[in-house]
DNA sequence: TATGAGTGGTTACCCGGTTCAGAGAGGGAG
DNA sequence: CTCCCTCTCTGAACCGGGTAACCACTCATA
């Protein structure tokens, strides 16, 4: 029942275990036929090299790490980061490469997190996702030395590599959209504000919106429960919006239902246009127009420059394609 | 910049490495002032356990594993697998247990991905999802003899232990509550047919329909837009049903919009339960009816029998709550 | 005074794979 | 026949910890 080790091959084999070690790593030093016989008897006992071994030795985890910090609750409504991990595991699959996945509750939890498999080589490197302003945890990664990327806006990634989409080509691309339908009272229900992707959008959508049009921005934690609450509000008021946009689509979807609720007419009296367009933007009626992103390919880009950084390369900021408006029916005319 | 080894801490104390190893943990064999300026010095300089040289001496390797086997664009919808890491997390974080996370595309891939790891001594254990009928990753599972944890139906499980709730009991509660209301034609949309819960809720939903109301099932691939279709058969054919089970709430909001656009009004001329209540069953209108679970737990349940396993403790079946019934806005008496 | 039981530490070796220096065997050139 | 080179293979050391066995010393007991 013990797993067999290349000493047990060596044995079988009559050799000793440097000749093994050299036929099943493809290095010179033995011949063909030893190789080849060698190999056999490798594959015929189910023989596999220890990882613990492989990693004393000064080689590679063949692991890479993701925290995320965010509550349960979130996470799990959130098809964002099962689409990303989709995305990163395509890539290193094929490399043999493991994810070691942590969910933490604090940012302070999360650098411990890395630490530690750092630490305990564990793993060879990590992604970092949901940047936000200051951010100490970029310090706390640089001062590691382990190699890092970002998921997210470099303005803050310090000397960390980046993947990045222009959140802010979108909010212009949709507020330039929504202009054209005529609207001129556009509000954002936005998620986190401390997140830099928040930021970003925040910006760009006062920038796009001065002298054109009115616009005010709620902040929410993603909940489809604070979006509901900020569409009230926002519904409510005397010169209530024409157009919202929403930060994920579940706050979409609860905003299409509390403007139902209240006879607002959706696209006739409102537009709506969601972020991040999950199929749950398509199942709805009236259809969400969203900001359509092909997220397990952003996932793949990082996790092909993360292997990148770990092979020693240098890898600059890439920029991803930005998210792109997919028109459908919850948007139109303002009304006159 | 290399990473502090006891070793070191030994030099700096001026005594033998082995000393170090007793200080640091915590095992009798050095006095407590040396002990104490053993730790002292470990903390100084930032020294952790290698965890490959701890794993060498046949030490646990601290990690657990998880392949999921299904296409990203489902895995991303599916709020049920991200609360049950969240659930999962929240166990192995107080032990220092970390999570491998492997998504593949098919249970070959996923029988390859358990013996690699295995045969690495990466991992100690694995959970099992999704489990089929005569599932070929249990009897490979058995075959390997690692410690095995089944989130799912015990009957398939083989000798691996499980963690499962009744499904078969969420059910008959949810036909009698509609059965109570007066529907007398009842259908369900259920998942992929080849999946051992799908089976379970199909011969339970039956069972409980037998001699009381008519009943159909539909199956899908749990995607919205074929819960839609499915949603649009069941609606159009001439005797209708007047309430519809679906097995998760994408299928279940999908469906909603379905009988929206054909004019088919919920919870008036149909009822609609969705399964696995996730937020996005709240954000709807009407808000839907739906069983209710708390996966969190259920994956913490899972986790906590698990380490038992490794730790050598046999482990017996452990019934998860069943999922209740939540009602809501979308079902009501049946139409007269 | 010899014996025994704790302390507090050490030396030696193990885990499984990699790497380096070098040892024989065989072959070709001078 | 010797010299040298290449090919194939081996012993020993190493990575960073864990553990068994043992040793030197102190103090209490027979």
């Amino acid at each position: 029942m013990k797993r067999p080790t290349i000493a047990d091959i060596a044995t079988r084999a009559g050799v000793s275990k440097v000749a093994v070690s050299y036929a099943l790593n493809g290095q010179p030093g033995v011949s063909e036929a030893t190789r080849a016989k060698i190999i056999a008897i490798a594959e015929e006992i189910g023989w596999r090299p220890n990882s613990a071994a492989r990693a004393l030795n000064g080689a590679r985890a063949n692991c890479v790490g993701l925290a995320l910090c965010r509550p349960a609750r979130i996470l799990g409504v959130e098809p964002f980061f099962m689409e990303l991990i989709s995305g990163i595991e395509g890539v290193l699959a094929d490399r043999s490469y493991a994810l070691l996945l942590q969910v933490v509750t604090s940012h302070q939890q999360e650098s411990e997190v890395y630490r530690r498999w750092w630490g305990e080589s564990r793993i060879d490197g990590v992604f970092l996702v949901d940047l936000h302003s200051c951010d100490a945890r970029v310090a706390e990664l640089e001062r590691l030395g382990m190699p890092v990327v970002v998921i997210g806006h470099p303005s803050e990634s310090g000397r960390l590599s980046a993947v990045w989409s222009d959140d802010g080509q979108a909010v212009r691309e949709t507020v330039g959209y929504l202009v054209a339908l005529g609207h001129r009272r556009i509000a954002r229900v936005a998620g986190l504000p401390a997140l830099v992707h928040t930021a970003v959008r925040d910006r760009a959508f006062a920038e796009a919106c001065a002298g054109v049009a009115e616009h005010a921005t709620v902040h929410t934690d993603y909940t489809g429960e604070e979006g509901a609450r900020a569409t009230r509000r926002l519904l409510s008021s005397p010169d209530r919006p024409t157009a919202i946009i929403y930060d994920n689509d579940i706050m979409a979807v609860a905003g299409l239902s509390v403007a139902q609720e209240m006879r607002v007419e959706v696209p006739g009296d409102l537009s709506i246009v969601a972020w991040d367009d999950s199929p749950l933007s398509q199942v709805v009626r009236p259809p969400l127009t969203a900001l359509t992103r092909d997220i397990p390919a952003y996932g793949a880009h990082a996790a092909q420059r993360l292997l990148a950084l770990i092979a020693g390369e240098s890898v600059p900021p890439y920029e991803d394609q930005a998210a792109v408006l997919t028109p459908r029916g919850s948007t139109g005319p303002a009304p006159s």
